[in-house]
DNA sequence: CACTGCCTACCGTCCGGTAGGTAGAATATG
DNA sequence: CATATTCTACCTACCGGACGGTAGGCAGTG
């Protein structure tokens, strides 16, 4: 059984994604939790701070989740791959705390605000990496690697506007999507229809 | 000189991209124009039919504007390449009403709300249109339609959340980057390093 | 003298947050 | 073991303030 501190956390993640953090009370929250508005005050000392919470824990598994999935693996597409996949997977199946974290930073403090840009940025980071290693390396075609990192981070986020958890695909199909999408677009060489290989 | 209601619209535009619709009073879009909350209602009925105006408006102009764009193109590449240029160089261009039209549809009325996203669906029957088009003709791999525009169009909008006017790269080439990067993703034929990644 | 475009003054509602209290479980004390 | 104390997790009642929106007035223009 869940203690009433996360009842309430799983509630307002449900209703900050719903309706947004400024048009939820915290009457609407404490409502759902079947307690009165002032014993949410008990377990958190504002609303920012129910906001702040969620996004800091979301920012922080979401790199821990990258760091797991790229441990021992040294090939640059391999590592794209793995770091493409990684992402999403992660925002599919925690589609309502991602979502927060991309959409609601301005319910933060400016202290707040920071320190969750500073986690992004780091998680950024490690994608820019990737892609500038897989430049000098020639693997991939040269580009403005924050630009390409914007690029594919979005991209990969769009799963969550649409994916359904009981839908007709898996989370490991569309994750696959993505990836190929993504190592093609990054791909160096010719636009030109170059020779083929099948994988079969 | 402007009129006040379209110093209105713009004041809002700015004021709501910058803090959200629901974190933005009246009285605040007033004081920006220089008058009294009560003069606003002089010029709009309400504050939801202000953002009502700014999201009608800009999926107006973003749909016109691709029509525009793609006129006289049929070669699929080309009109993919065309499709991608516009939608970027709107988003660049506009960047204010496009993030306001992407993530503020929850303060709209539901009739107002369906109405947009009529809008919405019609502009992303365009590009899924091509794509169609572009896997039954072999020139695109085959993949999921729908999740394909979705990626494509989320993705554009990636660089309007960084883009600065007067930064170092100009809106044209930022259009061209994305431009090569979806037709990179979505080309039919694999290529062999990736063949061997996978079996291996 | 009517209409346009603004004004001042006000309304009811809801919000985030606080003050202070209380039932009952846990813990300390004799 | 019985009593006293403290702590946990909630409650009711309330506060000041901001909000969207309305009523009604008034100065300038054609």
């Amino acid at each position: 059984m869940p203690s009433m501190t996360e009842t309430i956390t799983a509630v307002a993640i449900d209703l900050f994604q719903r309706k947004g953090y400024f048009a939820t009370s915290i009457s609407e929250i404490a409502s759902q939790c079947g307690i009165q508005k002032a014993s949410i005050y008990y377990h958190y000392p504002s609303k920012e701070n129910i906001l702040f919470h969620i996004q800091e824990v979301t920012m922080a598994d979401l790199t821990a989740y990258l760091r797991e999935n790229l441990a021992g693996l040294t090939a640059i597409e391999e590592r794209m791959g793995a770091a493409v996949r990684s992402h999403v997977r992660f925002h599919l199946n925690r589609q309502k705390e991602t979502f927060i974290a991309n959409s609601e930073l301005r319910g933060l403090t400016p202290e707040h605000y920071q320190e969750i840009v500073r986690q992004r940025d780091e998680y950024e980071q490690i994608f820019q990496h990737i892609i500038r290693e897989g430049c000098e390396e020639g693997v991939f075609a040269a580009a403005d690697v924050k630009i390409l990192s914007y690029a594919i981070l979005t991209l990969c986020n769009a799963g969550a506007i649409w994916f359904k958890p009981r839908g007709r695909m898996s989370v490991d199909a569309i994750a696959g999507i993505y990836e190929r999408f993504v190592l093609r677009g990054l791909r160096a060489g010719e636009l030109a229809t170059v020779a083929v290989v099948q994988a079969g």
